[in-house]
RNA sequence: CGCGGGAUGGAGCAGCCAGGUAGCUCGUCAGGCUCAUAACCUGAAGGUCAGAGGUUCAAAUCCUCUUCCCGCAA
């Protein structure tokens, strides 16, 4: 059987392993191109792409899928794999592989399509989320589901860290599947159009908390966007605006404080929500690094915008 | 060379613009107070002010260069 892995993000790392190491060995991986990365824009491969350079797997990283399509078609590829690749697939390229075209998500679809599908599931509240393996179509993350499965969500559990529980899920997910295509006995469950819910990619600026919300709301979104795209406030120290990055644990305090409101007392630092207050335990100013807030609040006195 | 902030005893900062005794809030150590304490009082130690060069009678402070950290952008 000939595969094709297609896949960026560092999730698809560990179920593009287990093809390298229990097979079906990938006959190739494509993966996005290079890209500057940082403050000196250093040209950085997908990490991913070092994984297969190690296994001697054939890499593509072509600007756009379409671009390598008669490559594609020359391999006569039996199943395509896709995670975390970053471009949507063309219908015909979504035909070529003799068995099945199939994409792992980070989520119990039809919840939480898109790009900040893990994010998502722990700012909503989510008690669970998972791994879904559907057949891939022209729309984002809308084909018929094959299998999920699914993790409880801790109660204190991070964006990165679910990422990574996830990431190791997929594996498992990703063998299953592919033993049901082979066996032929593979669901095809449509999505049930009613409950999908969709979640565009993120932005830094999508990290700033409005205090407008609840204490648990908030709570969870300084959890969810931990490490990305993090989280952060404005407040004025010594009169100058300035950004200053939230990271958690929070705790939620049953006070009443105006919304956005900074109180400061005894090394704490509070601040109003809407029904309640927030604790915060770690910052980063601007310019500085990370510090538990005790000493943040050592030489600055932060105040509301 | 994309834009910007920063480097000052162990931690977080002020001082720099208008050069002239190293300061604040903590921490550490010693002593005191107390039934007791992370509380309070007294005292002490600890700094080549990131590095190099320059200007000056005199540089943390002004000028030039270097290194490192960070925010934004990509």
């Amino acid at each position: 059987m000939r595969v094709a892995f297609l896949g960026t993000g560092e999730i698809a790392i560990p179920a593009f392993r287990r093809l390298i190491e229990q097979g079906p060995r990938p006959v190739l991986l494509v993966t996005q191109p290079d890209k500057p990365v940082g403050r000196h824009h250093t040209l950085t491969p997908p990490l991913i792409k070092t994984v297969a350079v190690e296994a001697g797997i054939p890499v593509l990283q072509p600007e756009k899928i379409r671009d390598i399509h008669d490559e594609l078609a020359a391999l006569q590829l039996d199943l395509v794999v896709v995670m975390a690749y970053g471009q949507i697939l063309s219908t015909k390229f979504i035909a070529l592989p003799s068995l099945a075209c199939i994409n792992l998500h980070a989520s119990l679809l039809p919840k939480h399509r898109g790009a900040a599908c893990i994010q998502a599931a722990i700012a909503q509240g989510d008690a669970e989320t998972g791994i879904s393996v559907m057949h891939v179509v022209r729309a984002l993350d809308a084909g018929d589901v094959i299998l999920t499965k699914s993790i409880p969500i801790q109660p204190d559990e991070t964006g990165g860290r679910l990422h990574d529980r996830l990431a190791e899920l997929a594996p498992e997910a990703m063998s299953e599947a592919i033993a049901l295509i082979l066996s032929g006995k593979a669901p095809r469950t449509p999505q049930d159009e009613a409950q999908v819910t969709y979640i565009s990619k993120l932005e830094r600026d999508d990290g700033l908390l409005d205090f407008i919300r609840t204490p648990s709301e908030l709570e969870r979104t300084i959890r969810a966007y931990d490490p990305w795209p993090g989280t952060f406030m404005n407040v004025l120290e010594n009169g100058k605006p300035r950004r200053l990055k939230v990271f958690p644990p929070t705790q939620i305090i049953d006070r009443e404080l105006a919304p956005g409101m900074i109180e400061i007392v005894e090394g704490e630092m509070i601040v109003g929500c809407t029904d309640g207050a927030l604790k915060l335990e770690i910052v980063q100013p601007e310019g500085s690094k990370r510090m538990a807030i005790s000493e943040y609040l050592r030489g600055r006195l932060p105040s509301m915008v």
